[in-house]
DNA sequence: TTGTTATATGAGCATATACGCATATAGTTG
DNA sequence: CAACTATATGCGTATATGCTCATATAACAA
């Protein structure tokens, strides 16, 4: 059923492309790589990656609208946690290709 | 061995985010789409794509720069390829996704 | 050679967005 | 109420990149 093809109208192309999109801002990308260890508050998100104030709770707003990352409001804190558990997957998928294409460059040059 | 936390340097943050980027432009994606079903020429991608010969051009030069599409010369037509199998699975996984957010909306309203 | 076809590319324009700075808002404490 | 803390946001700037138009290059044919 995973295998059939897909007809892919304009609209979900651009919700797909939005998807990627989201996800190709290192910055973006550290903070989620720091959440795989589970919730954090904003200041231990600004603390982890090095970035100003402003700017992590930009981007975590962006995860957050996209439904990649939840918000939880407790006190003066908020709590971000990732939402979407096939980031991980994403994120798995990516590396092992990149990898891969590493390892074929490497051999290219070995023969 | 997958699921071991990876500590990824700001330069390995970059080529994954840089593999997002590739893959966050909708013409892109439908050109990838595309070429799922097989081997295509240029001009078939210019037909089916309803873009430009320069800007399709482009973008293909963008997905094979990043190896995720091959790059056969025929005379004087170019043949392009998915070289990157983890494109398909990337793309199911996304669409899963984003399905499975649609589906939570629905039932949200459907209370 | 000249002409034709298929693809690539240089230049300019328009848009999107990441970042820094300052400030606003919300919640807590006194 | 004021003061403090944690987070969000408005604004300006710089950079990146997608698109169009025109032209260049490459391969083939006559």
């Amino acid at each position: 059923m995973a295998k059939k093809p897909r007809s892919l109208s304009d609209e979900a192309l651009g919700l797909i492309a939005r998807r990627f999109a989201i996800l190709s801002e290192p910055m973006r990308l550290r903070l989620l790589h720091t959440l795989f260890a589970g919730e954090l508050n904003v200041n231990a998100l600004v603390k982890a990656s090095g970035s100003t104030q402003a700017n992590v709770s930009r981007h975590l707003q962006t995860l957050a609208e996209a439904g990649v990352l939840s918000r939880r409001k407790e006190g003066l804190q908020v709590f971000y946690a990732i939402a979407d558990p096939s980031i991980f997957q994403l994120c798995e998928l990516v590396c092992g290709s990149l990898e891969k294409q590493h390892t074929k460059r490497v051999e290219a040059f070995a023969r």
